[in-house]
DNA sequence: CTTGTTTCATATCACTTGCTATGAAAAGAG
DNA sequence: CTCTTTTCATAGCAAGTGATATGAAACAAG
């Protein structure tokens, strides 16, 4: 019984998000995301902890659905470059929102909040850890439908295309423009050999 | 005539600089900047505008100390992957200061500032340029001198060199290990062929 | 010395911050 | 209906923000 809620709690995580995700977690105050989501504090407060607790829900929301659209996408059949390509051009696609070319909230975060916030820092980690091992399972199991050298180290490969994913969100924020950030995944995507 | 004052405008300027590497823009505050560097209230608003201004003109000794020392670096003679391993462990050491794994004020400005403040994103731009052209230079120079195969796009290939580089920034600023970074910008290197 | 100028140290301003308290509103239980 | 519970809307708080004002202190000129 009681006054039933006037919002839906994953919806105002998903819009609470959003707003940490464009203007980083310092320059967003709870006005900001009373406002964006619909809100009230009586209602944040109670579904969250205080202002970091909700900051961190959001970045276990973009692990469950920004990061996890990626990771699907790398998981489709089809060849390995192919495969790759459209997983980079998704993730182009998610980093640019109706907030503008925001980037990616994990490197965002891993730069405003890691060295000062060792759990927002473990996120941070365990996203990048995910993301890691989709493209290690994909790369190997692209060494065994002999797509891909069996000499190659897909340790430091997988590696090395999650920092070029993460690379490309702070380049998008910084503003370059899409040709330079096509360039730059092709570039790095010849590692490959 | 007057009082003197008593302190160092440029050493004043290089403690501000080190504060906002370390913490950013919205986290630093006049009075963290008065403690810091020593200088009052009154000499800081006399030397420069604003918080905004002494930001600015941060950014403007970063590039004209801790990126002409990277440049710099390149610039030595030698062959070209022992020059590159070197920058790029100058870089690791640049990016280590007593403040912590501070990463690279400009990829931190980038994702902080960048899409709301032109001027700072600029800024940053002009550092990506800078370096990239370095980085060009001494690829071009390694074509002439038939060390790297005249077929490369050295554009390119510059390019990426200068995201890696600041891809190391934001990795050491969210907590990788050295080991994890080294990894990292051999595989980079490798793409060089 | 006195006077004028510049800087220092500090108090203060209006405003924003994260967070909490308070009373009205909206539901179900009896 | 009344009573209880939960949420809503808003006012309010102490602390911190960027920026400024004020008076004392430290020099040089006359």
């Amino acid at each position: 019984m009681g006054r039933p809620k006037e919002f839906e709690p994953e919806e105002a995580l998903d819009k609470a998000m959003r707003q940490f995700w464009a203007k980083g977690y310092h320059d967003t105050s709870i006005r900001d995301l009373v406002e964006r989501t619909g809100v009230n504090y009586y209602g944040l407060y109670g579904e969250f902890e205080n202002k970091r607790g909700l900051f961190l829900a959001a970045l276990d929301r973009y692990r469950d659905t920004i990061a996890a659209e990626l990771i699907g996408e790398l998981k489709r059949p089809g060849p390995l470059t192919e495969g790759l390509r459209r997983a980079f051009d998704r993730l182009l696609e998610l980093m640019k929102t109706p907030d503008g070319r925001v980037g990616c909230l994990m490197c965002n975060t891993a730069v405003e909040l890691a060295p000062y916030d060792a759990e927002a820092a473990a996120k941070v980690r365990a996203h990048m850890k995910l993301v890691r091992d989709a493209f290690r399972s994909r790369l190997s199991e692209a060494q065994t439908d002999g797509e891909l050298d069996k000499e190659k180290d897909i340790d430091a490969l997988a590696e090395f295309l999650t920092t070029t994913a993460y690379s490309t969100g702070f380049l998008l924020r910084s503003g370059c423009s899409d040709a330079y950030l096509r360039r730059h995944i092709r570039t790095a995507l010849s590692a490959l050999g």
